[in-house]
DNA sequence: GCCAACGTTGGC
DNA sequence: GCCAACGTTGGC
């Protein structure tokens, strides 16, 4: 059982969209960093969990918490010409981008804002998410991290 | 809109 | 394999 974080731009999916998605399940797909397509297929599996953070927005934090649903398959938004995301190079014989399905879990009653995270620097313990210049969009939360983060939806 | 930080590309 | 140039991310 891992710990996940998942950034998302709310302006292009946020939490609500996953709310209001069929079964609240959708395809993580146009993830096009190999690190972060890495953790996804070597490090999720189903049953995980993930923090919902909401990136490049007014209030950037966490929103809620996701369930990694479906492991690793091809990314057909690769293979996709009208897609954002076409890798160009690609090749549906041996794909390159991967995705997993996540599905809503709850959104927190109170998101946890960056700021807030950034007043807890030193309990959460070089969190990957606070380290100068960080931009992954996908990076795991250690099991102490994931407990001491839900903690302050309780306090804020 | 600015800019720091980082990843990727491509010439050599 | 090096590294400069370029593109992207993301907070502010």
């Amino acid at each position: 059982m891992q710990y996940w974080l998942l950034k998302s731009e709310p302006g292009t999916f946020g939490i609500n969209d996953l709310a209001m998605r069929p079964k609240q399940t959708e395809p993580w797909y146009g993830i096009r960093n190999y690190t972060a397509r890495n953790f996804m297929r070597d490090g999720m599996k189903k049953g995980d969990l993930a923090f919902f953070y909401h990136s490049s927005c007014a209030e950037p934090g966490i929103m809620g918490i996701a369930k990694i649903v479906r492991e690793v398959y091809p990314d057909s938004s690769a293979f996709d010409p009208k897609s954002e995301w076409l890798d160009p190079k690609g090749d549906p014989a041996n794909p390159r981008w991967l995705m997993v399905d996540v599905k809503l879990v709850r959104k927190l009653k109170h998101p946890i804002s960056l700021q807030v995270l950034r007043e807890h620097a030193d309990a959460l313990d070089d969190f990957t998410l606070l380290r100068r210049g960080n931009r992954l969009s996908i990076l795991p939360v250690t099991a102490a991290q994931w407990e001491y983060i839900l903690g302050l939806e309780i306090e804020n």
